[in-house]
DNA sequence: ACCTGAACACCGTTCAAGT
DNA sequence: ACCTGAACACCGTTCAAGT
């Protein structure tokens, strides 16, 4: 069948007469698992999600995951489409710009959105292989990049330019957003020991580092995010030319 | 013990007398084990990695390896600090600079080289936490850290400037640099497989990209992150000011 | 001092069998 | 049609035991 996976079809129309919480009679489904699977990533770690775990999560045995899904890395790669897909969604949804830059501007804010919202499955959407070799992550998604490519041509970019925009905003929210949702993972309790551990290191052997502690844990990711999106758009000014 | 790792102490003045292939008789060291590993992952990738088969490689159980490593995790991370330390050797091979320009070139160059030298081993040292939250990788190691505020307070920055050309310059490292080793992860003849699937998709349900599918496979990445260091530099030269 | 065997508690995955 | 039990070939990790 369809072996790559993904949210193709939305068959969102079934919702039974069943308690939640009752007992989880109705047959499993792709789209329940990938939700699933992505609320289990968000809560407990990338690391911990196992297919009996999950399957457990669902009241389930391992095994009848793979009735519905091929097998783990395909999981993950439906649960990055899945945030993809969301980010399309949070997209198209915040009405038309007015002018290109506005519109970079609203991309980048929605893709800066689900990096926030999904801290630990930013990572995946960052560093997985892409199913084209010529799209660039996080902007990884066919139908994104067809509308994007769209919304520029709009705006009067040349076909040439536009590729070159693309590329250069995706390097750039690539680099901005993975650094921030670093930030943003919440640590298990182990990692925290272990960073207790090593944060009063021997830093009085780096004096300039020491120098400038205060400013370096100043963080501001937010501000920086600003400043480097207007950077961008500068360049992108410059290359329409 | 040092619970750390890392290639703290190169103690590397044993070379004795036995021939490389006959058998392996002296003891395991923390370095051998490391120097192993980043080979290991170099040929084989990371998900071939084991503690088992690490082990086997270096003509030894697995348990042998619990000696001098804590854990998989932790020999995951003295990978990264291994592959650092290069960076940090190359940094400084590469004789001085005649301006903080040059000086951000060749740091840039060096990143660059262990990137495509270490593909498989670059989303590493761009995922894995820090040991500080205020380290931004790829530039992640705290003696790196030093040598740059250092070589930036030498050419005249302030130390709030150093601070904010460090977080932009490993922004921009990052993202650059992640996209491109990306690329050049040899793929397992299995994945290829799935791309050959994925790759003439139903393209034609994407006017905008169908039109554009030949500058997208374009690559260009040397010429791409030239021209990003270039404004790199060039916002830099304002913050300095 | 350095390594191994055996064991434990897990994995992903397959497939015949149950309902 | 949908799920499970049992099994297989692996994992990481511990620890008593071998040399």
């Amino acid at each position: 069948m369809d072996d790559r996976m993904g949210p193709a079809g939305t068959e969102d129309v079934d919702a039974d007469a069943e308690a939640t919480t009752a007992g989880p009679r109705r047959p499993l489904d792709q789209m329940r698992i990938l939700r699933a699977a992505v609320e289990f990533i968000d809560v407990n770690g990338l690391s911990k999600l196992t297919m009996r775990r999950l399957g457990a999560h669902l009241g389930v045995e391992a095994m009848a995951l793979y009735r519905y899904v091929p097998g783990r890395e395909q999981l993950l790669d439906g649960v990055v489409e899945m945030v993809m897909d969301e980010l399309y969604e949070t997209t198209n949804a915040g009405g038309l710009s007015t002018s290109w830059q506005e519109y970079l501007q609203m991309q980048a804010h929605a893709v800066r959105t689900i990096a926030v919202k999904h801290p630990r499955i930013f990572p995946l959407v960052a560093t997985r292989p892409p199913s084209a070799p010529w799209l660039r992550p996080p902007l990884r998604s066919l139908r994104w990049v067809e509308s994007f490519l769209q919304g520029l041509h709009d705006y009067g970019f040349r076909p040439k330019v536009s590729v070159a925009v693309y590329r250069s905003f995706a390097t750039f929210l690539l680099g901005s957003l993975l650094l921030e949702s670093g930030t943003l993972e919440d640590l298990t309790i182990t990692e925290k020991v272990n960073l207790a551990f090593i944060e009063d290191d021997d830093l009085s052997s780096y004096p300039m580092i020491s120098a400038v502690t205060e400013e370096l844990k100043d963080g501001g990711f937010e501000v920086e995010f600003e400043a480097a999106l207007e950077d961008l758009i500068e360049r992108v000014t410059v290359m329409r030319s």
